[in-house]
DNA sequence: CATCTAGTGTACCAATCGGTATACTAACCC
DNA sequence: GGGTTAGTATACCGATTGGTACACTAGATG
């Protein structure tokens, strides 16, 4: 593997289980098994490395979000696609989803919530485009589509994060809990 | 104010705007305008900081916590209790607050995340009894207590959160919709 | 072959990191 | 008054921080 692919997968790592400020350049330099300015030529600085790893690795989870996202007047269907993809990228990208997870509950002024700032907006962006279209579908959703978006993406994130824990399974069973007890609380 | 409380104020402050490992020591005591040994009379190193500020200053929030969360064979009222005296708390208390939850999702093996976990923990704790009880009164309940614990601290946490970046406001009706919402979970 | 560029190693930088040795002061108790 | 203790300041420690100057090499291109 080349350089600049093994200083991001140790990066993911080391930024995921340490914190991106506990994590030094000299640690992550050793880890990758290379000096200090192959870093430096490819990233520039160390939150350049940071950066590179959400636009090469977290945005292809936004692009499946909002392919998932495409309302088509079917909102449980939807919400399904929404849940199956998020869960799935989770699973199989373990370690980068908790790193995303971690940066987003960050503190505002840390240099790290800076870089997950536009990832984010985005996905939150998506999910309430999602709830606006529907809610031209449901009458007595209109208004709310910004509620619904948060709601849904905290229980997203919530449960992603419960299943890092090993306190619960993204399950296909979870999946239609989920949506069936989001619908109740639409349509009531 | 004592020098002692003035480091514990602004550890707070700069903990949850910067997070625990981007804040220096010698940044700290500048805050607090007082010199190194005095804070390390009083906490021994940067780590007993974050830990008294839990103990003393975190505490007091599961201490209500357990009182809201005594299940009295009223589930939706006793639900209500544990929001308002969450929200409240969150409201009142919105730095450490917000530093906790940025530590609670931390990386597992940074040190702060080490501190909070008691803490967490035992939030869980007191809630996921609360759902034991109830499960022995409403049949449909059972064996679910786990999973119902879970799902709500998630959604105590999510709209604080939320809350925190002005995208939702922590009141009755809230409050409301979000029992409501729950039930329906829970019944069906 | 000559040249250029991307990539990489050695060695180094000032600044900051968390933490401490020591001495001093003020308040207390006997 | 003598001794003890808590609290605070000056000055310092070795280690590590993020980052760089410079020299070198290998491969591509003319």
């Amino acid at each position: 593997m080349d350089n600049r692919s093994k200083v991001l997968n140790c990066a993911v790592t080391l930024f995921a289980q340490k914190g991106f400020d506990a994590v030094g350049v000299q640690e992550l330099v050793d880890c990758a098994a290379i000096t200090k300015p192959t870093l430096y030529h490819y990233f520039g600085n160390k939150r350049g490395v940071l950066d590179t790893i959400f636009v090469e690795r977290f945005q292809p989870y936004l692009n499946l979000l909002a392919q998932a996202a495409d309302y088509q007047h079917d909102l449980p269907l939807c919400l399904q696609n929404v849940l199956r993809v998020s869960f799935d990228f989770a699973q199989r990208n373990h370690t980068l989803f908790q790193l995303f997870l971690s940066i987003t509950n960050a503190p505002d002024k840390s240099e790290s919530f800076a870089a997950t700032q536009p990832y984010t907006e985005r996905q939150f962006q998506i999910i309430q485009e999602l709830f606006f279209k529907a809610a031209q579908d449901h009458g007595n959703m209109k208004g709310r589509h910004n509620a619904y978006a948060l709601t849904f993406i905290g229980m997203i994130n919530t449960y992603i994060f419960f299943s890092f824990h090993n306190q619960i399974e993204l399950n296909e069973d979870l999946i239609a809990r989920s949506i069936q007890q989001f619908q109740y609380g639409i349509y009531s």
